[in-house]
DNA sequence: TTGTGAAATGTTATTTTGTAACGGTAGAAC
DNA sequence: GTTCTACCGTTACAAAATAACATTTCACAA
């Protein structure tokens, strides 16, 4: 097989698309043992690496864990909003607003090469559920 | 001695405040061990928790990493740039982006409670040194 | 002052997260 | 098929964070 770690590659994203909220890497170790039980750390991190790398999954700063990017197709950094009671995660794409960002960094002669931005709260679902609960 | 903790706390905030860049939580240990070689992880951990929450710290996600607040005075979230070179910080304040922020994120219902912002990229100096050098 | 209780601190030990480095294996070229 | 190269997988370790428990301090009453 001439691209072995893709079959790895594949199989995470596989679980992370079929995940509600976000997985550490270990979560998903666990997940993929199950299918293949020899599988160990360095090898899905080195997935994760390379499917972040492609833009197909954010790495979550804020919680070390990763999700499945929704669209899969745009260069920009997502904004990814991290609901604290459920998990979930919504990814938004707004470039005025990042590129806003490198102007206030900017201001001092700061160069930018990567945004990082996250928002925890609630998620419409949990706001209801708590106002109405 | 009536508060304890903020010796600890006194000695963490004045190692960052001497330090030119962040510095993780074992760094932060290091430090401290010299001048009290008994000290240990969870103590530091929760100096640094207890001054993130008074706003005089600021946590670094994308790091692991932490440092002083320069502006000390500050309610508002800051943005972070972080120099990937000599590892400076810089803190910006702009409460305009990041109620922007929440607004894309609000478009979807999500009630936003906090602000995670870190821009990536070179400081003046290090751009100068990298065009020059 | 001294005993008692509540609250907060300090410590040990462990869990979680992440990676260096090496050995092995698949595929390419011939 | 053989050899060469590059990439992959594994073991073993390092770094980051925290759970759980022991200890200390202070407030208050007698």
């Amino acid at each position: 097989m001439r691209h072995r770690a893709e079959k790895t590659q594949d199989a995470v994203l596989s679980v992370l698309r079929n995940q509600h909220g976000a997985l550490s890497a270990y979560d998903l170790l666990g997940e993929l043992r199950q299918s293949k039980p020899t599988i160990s750390a360095p090898t899905v991190y080195r997935a994760l690496a390379a499917l972040c790398g492609a833009g197909k999954v954010h790495r979550l700063e804020s919680l070390n864990a990763f999700v499945a990017c929704k669209d899969d197709c745009h260069d920009e950094a997502s904004i990814l909003s991290i609901c604290d009671d459920c998990g979930a995660v919504e990814e938004s794409v707004a470039p005025h607003i990042l590129a806003e960002l490198s102007k206030v960094a900017g201001r001092s002669g700061f160069a930018t090469s990567r945004h990082v931005v996250e928002i925890h709260g609630l998620c419409a679902a949990c706001c209801d559920g708590g106002t109405r609960a």
